[in-house]
DNA sequence: AATATATTTAAGCATTTGCTTAAATACGTA
DNA sequence: TACGTATTTAAGCAAATGCTTAAATATATT
């Protein structure tokens, strides 16, 4: 849409503007891949079942159901997006899959992960 | 809605997923503020005002606007998003508000940050 | 006071999200 | 083969999201 210059203040600086059109456009799939890990962990119940994952290394959708009091259709929906999204793997054992996290992909949730029980501590 | 226990597999342990459930519960409110953050950080416009305000350490709508060849209606709305959950400040000089990360608020953003940065150089 | 610029706010609307319920699929066991 | 359990998939629907356009607010200038 808008591909003209909006600002018209004499203290824009247009070099400065410029400049961060280029760095974005050069990061755009970094952008891209970070909006989707984010997008996925911003969501209490996604970000609840991946900390579980980390916890307790692999759960099945029973599991997570049960611990996150929720239907198992809804626990199978929220796995569907993470799997899409490369986050976490399964593994069958009889009727059961059992999902964990890809580590090396998601390094960022570590971070996380540690970042909220920090809240904890000093809340 | 469902307090009961789905699993019946016999490898299921209950002592396990109870666990899970009272970990969970004390961390209750530190999952919903980082979930509040990482909601607000996983749109592709809002991590890059994010990331743009890191960068330049303040800038204006209408600066963002233009670097994001976004409408200013449009920048103004996902700014008053992430000034609700206290991400950022706003400094009046003249008619220009200028916007800048509350940067002991969200040490988070800074691993966000350098991890899109590693995307970059190992992409 | 009148006009212009920067920003916010509100209404409207299309898209996305996230559940529910019901049906389909996969595997194990009697 | 028939039945039970674990899981996924699909349809339906209410709520949330994110834009657009138009109007309101705040400040500066003439």
């Amino acid at each position: 849409m808008k591909l003209e210059i909006t600002c018209t203040r004499a203290e824009a600086n247009h070099k400065q503007l410029h400049n961060c059109m280029e760095t974005l456009d050069n990061m755009e799939e970094s952008f891209q891949k970070m909006t989707k890990l984010l997008s996925i962990a911003g969501s209490d119940v996604r970000l609840k079942i991946l900390y579980l994952l980390n916890l307790e290394n692999e759960l099945c959708p029973c599991d997570l159901a049960d611990i996150l009091k929720m239907s198992v259709p809804a626990i199978s929906q929220h796995i569907r997006k993470i799997k899409d999204a490369g986050i976490i793997s399964s593994r069958r054992d009889g009727q059961t899959l059992y999902y964990s996290l890809n580590r090396d992909e998601t390094e960022i949730f570590n971070s996380i992960f540690e970042s909220i029980e920090l809240i904890r501590k000093t809340a």
